[in-house]
DNA sequence: TGTACATCAGTGAACGCGCGTTCACTGATGTAC
DNA sequence: TGTACATCAGTGAACGCGCGTTCACTGATGTAC
């Protein structure tokens, strides 16, 4: 399983990126600092420069760490779905818009948590934010049936929309209620009359 | 127009309040500095707390500021083109999902400048701003047909997220396509078969 | 198999800086007579 | 109308703290012979 397995530092490299790609959901871009991550990968913080270039570089692997592994997550409840006989975009939607997704924030998907800073950051840090937002556009799409493809990016934002306000709602029954809701009209439009933009 | 003219702190109360509703949209919760609002005032960052008990008590009145002045905007935008003959509804959504909304970031909506920072803010700045949260889904309401009431929250949930993504895909053009597919795509499913959840 | 040495990952002290908050103060405004 | 004084808005220095970044170092790992 390891390739070049260069294990040492490389080892410590993944599990600072690990930690960090937690931290940036739990807590927004703002939130990571270089001393807790590496406190919290077990490590005292001089030697975080032998990793990384600068903090911005770490939030650039750690973006892309969360979504990799938020899109794996949200996939593997989505088969499970699929398994039932379920649609790819139902099983999709109702994975996406779970309870267990509302709650799951450091783990959840990167765009919901962290969407509304996505433009205030640096360029390389926005630029790899943006390609999180290309990337989940492109799985919703790969859900939809081809006639619909175009509906798309509706279909995402109203998907980011909802998990972020229910969040934000603080309350777990009005931001499960988003969330019923939301599910319930992107459902219907799907399956009375496929949404074509 | 002055009622209760004590003029002179109140007035410059006013000020900062003003300064800090757009700072805090043009650079989020965490952009929000005592002694830079102060300085953008024309004050010292001294005087700071005679006019408030703590940061997070101007964070609570600039969201409140933010919310009516945004909600303002957006409503004396639906307005004129509800001159023009359009449905409240198809108003709402051209306007909230304008061009113009897109790059007016510090004079615009706070729940989408925002949203995916309000849950991690503390008591009091999390309930403001879930009461913005509220105050937008209700004006949302309100635009809509009474037969369609509630759609509120995912039309609401579809608003800020194509706003927040379109803004984070950093490229004009490609936040413009985003903004108007989902226009079309919330005029289409409204005139065709008005959206019941 | 054992010693000598180079490499390398991680340590911990230090830097300059900006943060939110406090407080003794100044100087202008406005009231009393 | 003019002086004496209290009130009040705003000033500026200072506090303790945590930030990102740098750097001389230690001590463990691994290679050479």
């Amino acid at each position: 399983m390891a390739r070049l397995p260069q294990t040492r530092k490389e080892d410590t490299h993944e599990r600072i990126v690990e930690v960090a790609a937690r931290m940036l959901r739990r807590k927004g871009y703002a939130g990571v600092g270089v001393a807790e991550v590496m406190r919290e990968a077990g490590l005292t913080h001089g030697g975080f420069y032998a990793h990384f270039k600068s903090r911005d570089a770490l939030l650039v692997e750690a973006l892309e760490r969360a979504g990799r592994d938020s899109a794996a997550a949200v996939s593997d409840a989505a088969e499970a779905r699929r398994a039932q006989g379920i649609s790819a975009f139902r099983a999709l939607v109702e994975s996406y818009l779970s309870d267990a997704h509302l709650s799951a924030l450091e783990r959840g998907c990167p765009v919901a948590a962290l969407g509304s800073d996505m433009a205030r950051q640096s360029e390389d840090v926005r630029a790899a934010s943006a390609a999180r937002v290309e990337a989940l556009v492109a799985r919703v799409r790969a859900a939809l049936p081809p006639a619909s493809a175009e509906a798309a990016a509706v279909v995402t934002a109203t998907l980011v929309g909802a998990l972020q306000l229910g969040r934000a709602l603080g309350d777990v029954p009005a931001g499960r209620a988003m969330l019923a809701a939301t599910r319930d009209a992107l459902l219907q439009a799907h399956d009375h009359a496929p949404v074509r933009a």
